[in-house]
DNA sequence: CAACGGACCTGCCTGC
DNA sequence: TGCAGGCAGGTCCGTT
């Protein structure tokens, strides 16, 4: 479910709540996730205080004196912010409860989440070591790009949705990246001039900058830590309008299906 | 190495 | 109404 913007739209709201406070308890319902919640979670993060909530590729770093908790919400996990007491639903697995009255809660219907605890240096951890630059930082453009693509015979959209070429460009921002390029999403990622490169990498900060200022998106369930959802599906122009009119040519947007997912492109717009 | 398919889960929607 | 099948915003891992 959650891209960059939406993991950065969920940092931003809950690094507002939590940054400073002090941990009181950490209740596991459903230690089950992607991979088990370590019992040093609850044991060691209770009497921390949250230095810094940071964010690396889709993961959220949880930064205090003792160590940092890693989290990954998957494909359909969120954080919200509830006061103390507030009914528990079905999925919200982990609580962690603040002196300040708040708690941060994990929800995750499918389990493909993540929470982690390390006593080291999170980006060392071996979930974040190999990850590639982010994408809306100043090295990450078509230099970078191409001269990663070359040799490479993988379909330029799975290219970009590798995490170890770049983070954080999912399905969603993927093909809105390669639409707005103009860039096939099934061409080779080797046989992509330099040129359509510096544009792509133009493309994917334009549409990730554009989707954090809208919150994110919202397609079925998306909501920030405060319960907002985003805005930036009014904005799509070709994630799930298979059969739609593109919204610069007016020939119907095809879907087809690279790296078994869904891929959206306008067949006139995009060589 | 790079590429690919399977695996991990629940929920929602469509069509018979 | 029930049930099967397909689909969903991720990514790791084992096999070619």
């Amino acid at each position: 479910m959650p891209e960059l913007p939406e993991v950065e739209t969920t940092r931003r709201g809950i690094a507002a709540h939590l940054t400073g406070e002090r941990v009181t308890n950490v209740t596991v319902r459903e230690p089950r996730l992607r991979w088990r919640v370590p019992r040093a979670l609850a044991r060691e993060l209770p009497d921390q205080r949250i230095a810094a909530v940071r964010r690396r590729a889709k993961y959220l770093l949880l930064d205090t004196h003792a160590g940092s908790a890693i989290v990954h919400l998957g494909m359909s996990g969120s954080l919200r912010i509830v006061p103390a007491g507030t009914a528990v639903r079905a999925h919200d697995h982990v609580d962690i409860a603040f002196d300040s009255g708040q708690v941060l809660r994990f929800n995750d219907p499918r389990r493909f989440g993540t929470l982690l605890w390390t006593r080291s240096d999170p980006l060392r951890h071996r979930l974040l070591v190999h990850l590639g630059p982010e994408p809306l930082e100043f090295n990450f453009d078509g230099a970078y790009l191409h001269e990663a693509s070359r040799g490479r015979r993988a379909p330029v959209k799975s290219f970009l949705m590798d995490g170890n070429v770049v983070v954080g460009v999912g399905n969603i921002y993927a093909n809105e990246a390669l639409h707005l390029a103009g860039i096939h999403p099934a061409r080779e990622a080797g046989r992509v001039s330099r040129a359509r490169y510096d544009v792509l990498a133009g493309t994917v900060k334009q549409v990730l900058s554009n989707a954090i200022e809208r919150g994110g998106t919202t397609l079925r369930d998306f909501l920030s830590a405060d319960g907002e959802p985003g805005y930036f599906q009014l904005d799509l122009l070709a994630y799930e309008r298979k059969g739609e009119p593109c919204r610069k040519c007016g020939t119907r947007i095809k879907r087809l299906v690279i790296g078994q997912r869904s891929s959206y492109y306008c067949p006139r717009c995009q060589r």
